[in-house]
DNA sequence: AAATAAATTTAGGCAAACCTAAACTTTTAT
DNA sequence: ATAAAAGTTTAGGTTTGCCTAAATTTATTT
């Protein structure tokens, strides 16, 4: 397998190049990594000769497909971790990025997919960004903002759009987090709020501040 | 802190010498760690400028203070990821070790706090060793077999001295596991089988045989 | 288009953690 | 008690992943 620098590595092209499209440089991936460009050129070469990037000496670097199935591979188990890191362990989100660092580099195929389903197979990660499948496949799904949503229509909160305390506080309050299934009862024309059921055993009237906040994805 | 390497000689010194007791040899060590004796030797040294362990050439090492801390510590984090496996991701004793052994590395005091909580403070990993409290104490809590249990008394199974299939089996297929809390319900003077009660919410009847192999620990 | 600036690579080193081979202690056997 | 055997340490090397300094390439100015 790889090593844990080389994964970083991996990722950091893969977030630089946004998602595998672009050529990434050297003093880029220098400043992510918080190593010096040397090292960098150094490392390059190496993934360069196991077919995992696309290295062209003073253009840039890309990954290769192996590379990017590589990729997909770390980001599905640092965006599980989050996630179990939130729900189950109720880390606050600036608690969970060091430690899921971490996580992502422990190596066991059925330690990622037992807990992929002990999460209930969870699409986004506590960010509302997308969790990689088993096969590699990130899809974006769309998001919408909750007060899009009409009269009966369902959508798992996937991201919230305010991380000050008193807000986190109040969804917490209120029942609502990442995943949790909504659908909206009704709708009040006169200060156009919202009744949303909550996981389909609590309800309640969201003003529209709020409802501008939260985003969604489809059931 | 210190290296994975590090903390893979403080852990095997310390489950070599007994619990910190004995002193432990350069060979000893290299057949555990899987290494060279001379890779052995290198290290020891490095341990004993840092104060972890008190290292007389030739003749062995023992852990110090702070070297039992840090090997205890370990050991916490080892057993509750190992009760994490077995008990939410459906882990096989078996299954456990291998990745058990990586995240035990994972750097952080939180994660390991509310991992703790999240198992509801377990006080024994599933292979029934104790685990260390997060002061540092291991208690190795007096350990009974169950056939010595009066009428009433409680235990909670601590260990299991057979490790066939077949008697794995048995035991799963009535309702024993690490954990469990038996109550004795009944003695059958005929034959030393004892009615237990198992979780307050069945009974069977387990012949001398079986109770030989079943140890618990006061509730 | 030449000169300067910026980015990148190469060369040579260092620490960690391992290795082999040789030297040294300690133990065991004669 | 001494020689052989066993165990341990030291010396010198390797790989990984980082570093600094110098050389090289590319980009930007004038």
């Amino acid at each position: 397998m790889h090593s844990t620098a080389e994964e970083n590595y991996i990722k950091a092209i893969y977030k630089l190049s946004g998602g595998g499209a672009n050529a990434v440089s050297t003093t880029a991936l220098s400043e992510t990594l918080e190593t010096k460009p040397a090292s960098v050129s150094d490392m390059l070469r190496k993934l360069s000769a196991k077919d995992l990037v696309h290295y062209v000496k003073y253009y840039g670097v890309q990954l290769t497909e192996e590379g990017k199935r590589v990729a997909l591979k770390i980001i599905r188990k640092h965006r599980l971790w989050e996630v179990f890191l939130v729900q189950k362990l109720h880390f606050t989100w600036d608690e969970v990025h060091e430690v899921a660092e971490q996580m992502e580099h422990v190596k066991s195929e059925l330690l990622i997919q037992r807990l992929d389903e002990f999460l209930g197979h969870p699409r986004v990660d506590p960010h509302g960004d997308p969790i990689p499948s088993e096969a590699g496949e990130l899809r974006q799904e769309e998001q919408r903002v909750l007060s899009s949503l009409a009269v009966e229509q369902k959508g798992v909160v996937c991201r919230v759009k305010d991380s000050q305390p008193a807000f986190l506080q109040y969804l917490n309050k209120v029942g609502i987090q990442i995943g949790s299934q909504l659908q909206v009862v009704d709708k009040i024309p006169y200060d156009n709020s919202l009744e949303i059921s909550i996981d389909k055993n609590r309800s309640v009237i969201l003003s529209s501040d709020v409802l501008e906040k939260i985003f969604v994805i489809n059931p």
